[in-house]
DNA sequence: GTGTCGGCTGTAGGCCGACAA
DNA sequence: TTGTCGGCCTACAGCCGACAC
């Protein structure tokens, strides 16, 4: 029996958010925290591009084998526009890993007018942030794995998210309760004790280390809702991942069925289903279409300097800098003319190991004013140049979104794209 | 670092056996101790057939969904004549469940003539019998797996397959090490007293218990090999199997991954690759090409009588007395004129709930004596009639198989074929 | 401010025979 | 023959402040 509290709560949010709620069953706050800064999803409703080869990296980096021996699809161009029809958030029952569902259906692009509502849905997604205000991610140490005690909390933390102490007491302590991705009630015992005084949760503790398997690098991050009720997930260390050895089937028909699905799809114009893995894919491969659109009008030339995010430690937001190198195909055997991954790139700082030396054109911000070619008047009034990034949604919808406005554009404007 | 005990006992193995134990490291006896009594797989570099429908089949058990939405795939036929290339037994790291790797390559059948040497491995395959003998299985009670005691092993078997133990002593008792399928080491106490007496095992048992996460209902199973090895394997009860939600790809990708797969490798001849679950999959569907063969001789009509063999609890093997009743397409739609479970069946006794309604015809062995079509010269000299089942592996190849010798007839002889 | 440790304490893990099915 | 239980003991889970970084 799950309480209400979920949709109770959603009456607050914006209405897109609530689509969320509806169609999975789980709290979306406390998935998208478990899901890091960067993840934003694409609303219901909303046209977005779907690129194969995002698709058969994710498989490919969750069973840690290449992609070698896949057969290419010629019939299978390398990026779908499609309607989002469904987006389900889940979490793995075994490892409280998160994924979403996504349900997405081909449009025919040549000679057909997006619907407009699907545009502005597209777009007013590009402005979600899902990451909640109230909550806190702390990396365990090995005391707090282990079984000798308990959860140290950091002081600023315990103080914004729990609720306060009775501080007459001696000591200071409560009875906590949190709830997990799968509902589940987590019970601790928070007290404020020692020399020097510090925030700890004890009893309860330990069973939820070992319930969940936790050890020394994993995360856990504990959200307050609107209503106060807490909310827990865990995010594990990247060395973890036993490869998934699936048992079920090899990992080269899975990446035909990645394949062999799209491309039936497209070609019958029927809906499919993916999974996009947050934590485990190299990069997001369901693109808001505004999102897609906005980066084709970016010149993008050799030396270009841009920015890109990334997430770091304790669930923080950095921009590295970094420069073109090169423009090319990824796999120009079997994914010829790919916008995926098609930069070349080099990283600014020497600790730049970690990033990927290829990525797509959406995923980046140039550093010098993007130049926009001006399109045809799509809606009522036209607003000419960029908007700025802290343009809200309701002002976005106002002046209309030009750079949503002519995107089933000819081949002869290729100019401005990738080759 | 893993002893040489394995490939040093294979010499003393038939020929086939070796194979299997080169192409996975994985001690043959134990992985087919813990598949089951019926589970015998076709020799590395015989002819099989695979049925993409039992593939699926096993996937939708798996995911525990049906393949309702699979689309059809006209160009697969519903069988494939493969070479099999190669066997590699393995178990999954999290559950120790058993499954086998298996590179099929479909063979041209029309106007080709099989290799004799791969018939013959092909036949040689329906001989293996690859139950240890010893070995005992025992499901495990609530006092098993409680944390307030040890392991009741029972007494026949502690004697059969436990060192013996030292009476002189008070009381006695010994240590052992056994090896699972991983080739770990797990440590027991092994101890006689009581009042009754009685051997437990106790020290170093709750661990493995915790470890394995077993439960009541589960069951373990001892097997001393030829260098009085230890070697330790489990069985989970049926009613596990968290669904696999996978979290990777959709049911259906996979489904349509498992045709496109068999489809691309058919189409090319080039190679492909299976998993076989043996527990999980609700039918075997990788056939010895000679057991194929065999049962495509047999005649069968409305009201035939049957047997068929069951798995029993504690590993036995049990045979149920059966009728056809009626021979039809169990997929008209997609799987026209398919041999997978053609037969609808029905079972003698009415505590038959959990055996099959639809079955394949090479799965019975008809009670009335078969009647064989007395096929063209193959083997130099022709074996008129049924061998008999006791026959051993050297006789047979001795006779010549009969049953071999026209596989590839035209459909002019479908008489003795079901529609 | 917080990670790790030694000390203390109580619970439950785990070994035993009794007893019954 | 073997499944479950009560009795008993001890190992370690788990709460505490000390102390150092």
């Amino acid at each position: 029996m799950k309480p209400p509290s979920n949709a109770a709560a959603a009456s607050t949010q914006p209405a897109i958010d609530v689509v969320y709620l509806i169609s999975g069953a789980m709290n979306s706050e406390l998935w998208h925290a478990c899901a890091g800064p960067l993840v934003s999803l694409p609303p219901i409703g909303s046209l977005v591009v779907y690129f194969p080869q995002g698709h058969s990296e994710q498989v490919a980096a969750s069973m840690k084998k290449d992609t070698e021996n896949i057969p290419s699809y010629p019939n299978l161009p390398s990026k779908l526009i499609c309607m989002l029809h469904n987006v389900a958030l889940h979490a793995d029952a075994e490892t409280d890993e998160v994924y979403a569902q996504m349900t997405l259906q081909p449009v025919n692009k040549v000679g057909q007018m997006y619907d407009q509502e699907a545009l502005l849905i597209s777009d007013m997604g590009l402005k979600q942030n899902k990451q909640p205000a109230e909550f806190f991610c702390k990396t365990l140490t090995a005391s707090d794995t282990s079984t000798h005690g308990g959860f140290s909390v950091p002081r600023r933390a315990a103080e914004k998210i729990f609720p306060p102490l009775d501080f007459s007491m001696q000591p200071p302590a409560q009875e906590l309760v949190a709830r997990d991705l799968h509902d589940q009630s987590w019970p601790f015992r928070h007290i404020y004790r020692g020399q020097p005084k510090r925030h700890l949760l004890t009893t309860g503790w330990s069973v939820f280390v070992s319930s969940k398997r936790l050890s020394a690098g994993d995360a856990v991050l504990f959200i307050r809702d609107e209503k106060s009720h807490l909310l827990l997930g865990i995010r594990r260390a990247n060395r973890q991942q036993p490869a998934l050895s699936s048992s079920v089937i090899s990992s080269d028909s899975m990446h035909i069925g990645i394949l062999a699905a799209a491309a039936h799809a497209a070609a019958n114009n029927r809906p499919f289903t993916i999974f996009f893995n947050p934590r485990a894919s190299p990069a997001e491969f369901v693109i808001p279409l505004a999102k897609y659109s906005k980066a084709m009008y970016t010149q993008v030339s050799l030396g270009m300097r841009f920015r890109m995010m990334f997430e770091t430690e304790e669930s923080g937001v950095r921009r590295y800098m970094g420069t073109v190198t090169g423009i090319s195909d990824l796999d120009p055997a079997r994914w010829k003319n790919s916008q995926w991954r098609s930069l070349q790139v080099g990283w600014d700082e020497s600790t730049a190991g970690e990033r990927p030396r290829r990525v797509s054109v959406w995923d980046i911000e140039p550093v010098v004013t993007p130049f926009y070619i001006c399109p045809p008047p799509f809606f009522r009034q036209k607003f000419p140049g960029q908007p700025e990034d802290e343009t809200d949604i309701e002002n976005a919808y106002k002046r209309g979104i030009p750079w949503l406005d002519d995107f089933g554009m000819k081949d002869g404007s290729s100019s401005v794209f990738l080759a």
